[in-house]
DNA sequence: GTCTATAGGACGATAGAC
DNA sequence: GTCTATCGTCCTATAGAC
């Protein structure tokens, strides 16, 4: 699985050797999920050893959560420039409602439009949603709460447009979901955004 | 991961004994995946040792071939029964159009219906096809055939009832798809047939 | 058809030097 | 902050007895 990487030879500020664990374990993860995964590769890749990894994250599962937790920041970062808001509107963390005082079919479009530029992210959540099914994965609680905030927010989001809302929040995430499958394994046959669209137009206008 | 199983001490004829392995095997993916799956938990819940389940698909990745060919025999068998049609008509390959004279529908309300009563298969199928998106995944190439062949017969299908066919069948699989998704992490929270049935009216109706 | 025995690694993690 | 060295466990697969 790993190729061959030079050391490094220098010593990184924490902070920055951090960050490079977290983005080479990402890219790792999306290519062989939590139980592909190993320290042994994601050391190689930083031009470190084992210990010099688990230093920094204590264990494999605490790297794990890790990058959960800095791809929130980044997701709720991305997705705050593709809408044009700023953090105070929509802060990384969704309040009970949704972001508030965004319309539900934009932050979708904006959502898949910023999807559309990074597939390797799309494919990591798409990997760790299906391996943490299971109660055993250290990120099935994460991916649960997950899926019950987005649930809550689209529905909160959707009365706006119809009198059932959680049937069309449902319909939504299922769609959006459904559709990246079909593009992340064939990319070039797939033209995310403009599916979403057409998909779009129809959960809608059917809803209003 | 293994809890304790004793052994069996009975020699089963080939074929019986190759059943079992494949019906445990295809539950342990289910949890795990491949990546996770470990020949000992399999020989053990068999009531065998890890040479014992060799000899009969030869390595593991054999065996993970040999569940996904048996899957394939049961699940056409068990849509013939839902559907209530004969294999003369509906052979486990489903032909370049489809299966012939089906209509698409009737065919997608019965898969669902078939896939909410074996919620260890569909989850089976859809930690697999997660995982199998990188191609050094021995099953990477069963699931882009999967894929390509469900698109086409889809489209086929769908022919008769849009002048789009395409894209209502990517949107009729994204739909499935994610509405198992979402079923799969909370089952008690989702009716499965009735999202699927609320789901498809609106597909469907808006394609006529 | 199933076993024991074993080869030959890879794994996650810890201890302690620098 | 990173290393070397190492522990103990798990892994797939093969050889050969019964």
């Amino acid at each position: 699985m790993a190729a061959s990487y030079r050391r490094d030879q220098q010593r990184l500020p924490a902070a920055e050797r951090r960050r490079q664990i977290l983005e080479i374990t990402a890219a790792v993860i999306a290519e062989c999920g939590f139980w592909g995964l190993s320290m042994q590769d994601v050391a190689d890749r930083c031009g470190l050893t084992v210990p010099g990894v688990l230093r920094h994250f204590g264990s494999k599962a605490g790297l794990l959560i890790a990058v959960l937790a800095h791809r929130d920041v980044e997701d709720a970062r991305s997705l705050r420039a593709h809408l044009g808001v700023s953090e105070a509107e929509m802060p990384d963390e969704w309040s009970e409602g949704g972001p508030a005082g965004v319309d539900l079919r934009q932050l979708c479009l904006a959502t898949m439009r910023r999807n559309a530029t990074q597939p390797e992210i799309v494919r990591l959540f798409a990997v760790l949603k299906a391996e943490s099914l299971t109660p055993s994965h250290p990120a099935h609680d994460y991916f649960a709460n997950r899926q019950h905030n987005a649930l809550a927010a689209f529905t909160a989001l959707a009365r706006d447009v119809t009198d059932r809302p959680e049937t069309l929040a449902r319909q939504i995430i299922a769609m959006m979901d459904g559709l990246q499958d079909q593009w992340l394994r064939t990319p070039e046959a797939v033209d995310l955004v403009h599916e979403w669209e057409t998909a779009a137009a129809l959960l809608f206008d059917a809803a209003t």
